[in-house]
DNA sequence: CTGTCGTTTATTTTT
DNA sequence: TAAACGACAG
């Protein structure tokens, strides 16, 4: 029991403690948040509260497999007796465990339960499709952009039957939106929106059902309540409503997620919704010096609109913040890695170091700045694993052999590799599938039937027909057979073989390899079960990361690569490049900020609205609070973007730092070119 | 149906 | 700059 407040600050025992009721904790960077979270959850345990009882929701899995992991230790010291396996707590991502609710619900609905899960490649399938059922001309409409405001609208749970259009564009999106809910409902498909939103409509529809999971987790966590949005905060408002144990635990500063629909007013209202809520403030810091939250603090008090709370450290001052002007993002890559070299030779090891950034377009510069000295460097982010063409290409074949009416797997790989089927042989399927309503693999076989055809057809169909009979087999072996059958091989040879710009061929095989040792898991469950379970846990696992590759592997490849989004667990020896947007959770002893300008940070996208403005302002904060000892932040004068060159202002948010944390050094390196002179005499 | 060529358009993104 | 998409000729 005493191992539980071993460590804790008096407010963070506090929060441990505070069992029954609303709670709310508003948690400053470096504040030992997680740490509070699993001590709770321990606590929790450890006072008679069944595991089962309790309910922790998280971001992503990242965080959930951090909390379990660290929950799990803690519980093994408290009480080595304790079978973990015949109950533990649910901690999971809001999609996940809405995934688990609707596995079992959602017939309630008239879906069936073997739903499959669209990502955003596969809506703006959908949506496009239906764009063009309706004639609408995706020129004048950009399909992203009905799709960012149907999702949007979902995520606020409007319905389109509910959905009333103001304006011109918006009585496109609601035909459009009606149309594209029935199309994915056709194919039994829900996207991550649906998730959410249908656990939420099934709750409200359903007062039995609710109850029954009221009655299961009594005991509730909300981590990085500050993200949540609507639906989200919908979601967590029902569960809680019976017995209102509601723990949350955020820092509405570190809010930069509204353009993705995340709204503040949940955590600034929650003392609104529960009038009874303990409100704990972790305000101890104990990540970064003393300068480093200074500057932190500084920046956001410029900010209107947030919760006043005062940070402090017991931590060193520290050194100051090394602000560098640089020519051009060259200079810029180079004066970081002068500054990584040298403080290497003061005992730092390369894995200290983080370069942030608000774009990922920025990240190329420093790559090329790394490749060349021999950096060993990881970058975070970028193009997700399974977003990648390959990747998509076998999993789409896998999701037809699973659900044979998903029309947009389907559309992807009816003529892939090449066999001479084009897409008005796919229209009229499409058609044959809906007029007779059947899946799209057994209209392929009734357009087999109708007139004379090409031979692709019959391949095809005759490929699909195999894939389904192995079903059964296990996972790798079904995934190699697809690789062998559609000579995918010689396809990407093929299609690849002369730009050399892309990722290399043998990189596409080597990622297929790496889905290979994925599925591996799966091999031993049996009919089919493999192949579902794979692609769920996909679906909902979108940050994975194959291997990653140093900058010494790479520069023995011709062209750019590409390195895989981050499993943090496998960087050792790197330095990682990322946005400001992935860092959040992290933190590193040494951080650089590149590109510290009016226009890219603050983004130029952000300028009109002070609201926006507002929100780059707290990545910002996001991104200084990373650091531990030292900081250093960089702007160039002059940038390539787009391919012209801009001169930009430095940012706006190193003038809100105070002098006294500054140290302000404005010589060029010595790492520019003979492009960089003619810049110079401009 | 397929490949090529010009046009267009560029944030951030836990799932 | 470069990648992604649509138009069009073969």
């Amino acid at each position: 029991m005493d191992n539980i407040f071993q460590g804790l600050n008096d407010k963070q025992i506090e929060a441990v403690r505070a069992i029954e009721g609303p709670v709310l904790v508003i948690s400053g960077p470096g504040s030992g948040k997680t740490r509070c979270l699993t001590h709770r959850v321990a606590y929790l345990i450890s006072q008679g509260i069944r595991p089962c009882e309790i309910l922790g929701i998280t971001f992503t899995n990242k965080a959930a497999n951090e909390i379990k992991e660290r929950v799990y230790n803690l519980l093994k010291i408290e009480n080595r007796n304790l079978k973990i396996a015949s109950a533990t707590p649910m901690l999971g991502t809001f999609h996940s465990i809405c995934l688990r609710i609707l596995r079992r619900e959602i017939p309630v609905l008239g879906y069936g339960s073997n739903f499959t899960i669209f990502d955003s490649d596969d809506q703006t399938g959908v949506v496009k499709r239906v764009m063009g059922d309706l004639e609408i001309d995706p020129k004048k409409f950009n399909p992203r952009a009905i799709l960012a405001k149907i999702s949007r609208l979902k995520t606020n749970l409007i319905f389109p039957e509910k959905f009333e259009p103001d304006d011109f564009f918006s009585k496109v999106v609601a035909r459009v939106y009606g149309k594209y809910q029935t199309e994915l409902k056709k194919m039994n498909g829900l996207d991550f929106d649906d998730l959410i939103v249908l656990t939420v409509k099934i709750f409200k529809q359903n007062p039995d059902i609710l109850e029954k999971y009221q009655n299961v987790w009594k005991y509730i966590l909300v981590d990085e309540y500050q993200d949540t949005s609507h639906d989200q905060y919908q979601l967590v408002t029902l569960l809680a409503q019976k017995h209102k144990n509601l723990f949350v635990i955020g820092d509405d500063a570190q809010s930069i997620y509204m353009f993705r629909d995340a709204d503040i007013k949940n955590i600034l209202n929650f003392q609104k919704d529960y009038p009874d809520a303990k409100v704990i403030f972790l305000e101890q810091n104990y990540r970064s010096t003393k300068n480093i939250l200074a500057a932190a603090q500084n920046v956001i008090s410029n900010n209107q609109s947030q919760v006043p709370k005062e940070l402090w450290t017991e931590n060193d001052h520290g050194e100051k913040i090394l602000i560098r002007e640089a020519l051009n993002e060259r200079d810029e890559a180079g004066f970081i890695i002068e500054t990584m070299e040298d403080l290497t030779t003061q005992g730092y090891k390369i894995n200290d170091f983080a370069i942030l950034y608000r774009t990922h377009a920025q990240s190329r510069a420093i790559e090329e700045a790394l490749i060349t000295r021999g950096f060993p460097y990881q970058i975070v982010g970028g193009i997700k694993f399974y977003e990648r063409r390959e990747i998509k290409d076998m999993l789409a074949y896998l999701k037809v052999v699973s659900n044979p009416s998903d029309v947009v797997s389907f559309e992807r790989i009816y003529n892939l590799p090449p066999r001479g089927i084009g897409s008005s042989t796919f229209q009229k399927i499409v058609k044959t599938e809906e007029t007779n309503l059947i899946s799209a693999v057994a209209a392929l076989a009734a357009e087999m039937k109708g007139s004379r055809q090409g031979p692709g057809l019959e391949e095809l169909a005759k490929l699909l027909k195999d894939l389904n009979s192995k079903k059964s087999v296990k996972l790798t072996e079904l995934i190699k057979y697809i690789v062998r059958k559609t000579n995918y091989e010689d396809y990407l040879l093929n299609t690849f073989k002369k730009s050399g710009v892309a990722d290399t061929v043998q990189d596409r095989i080597e990622n297929i390899k790496e889905l290979l040792t994925v599925a591996k898991k799966h091999d031993s469950l049996k009919n089919g079960d493999g192949i579902a379970i794979f692609l769920e846990e996909i679906a909902l696992l979108q940050d994975a990361d194959p291997t990653p590759i140093s900058s010494a592997d790479r520069h023995s490849e011709k062209g750019r690569g590409w390195y895989g989004a981050g499993n943090l667990k496998n960087i050792n020896n790197r330095v990682v490049l990322m946005t400001a947007h992935s860092s959040k959770g992290l933190e590193f002893p040494i951080v650089f900020i590149a590109g510290m300008e009016e226009g890219l940070f603050p983004h130029s996208r952000s300028l009109i609205d002070p609201k926006e403005l507002e929100e780059e302002r707290r990545l910002c904060y996001v991104a200084i609070t990373r650091a531990k000892k030292k900081l250093h932040i960089s702007y160039a004068k002059y940038r390539h973007i787009f391919g012209s060159t801009e001169a930009n202002l430095p940012s706006r948010f190193i003038g809100e730092m105070p002098g006294n944390v500054l140290d302000v050094r404005t010589s060029m390196s010595n790492f520019y070119t003979d492009d960089d002179e003619k810049i110079i005499k401009y």
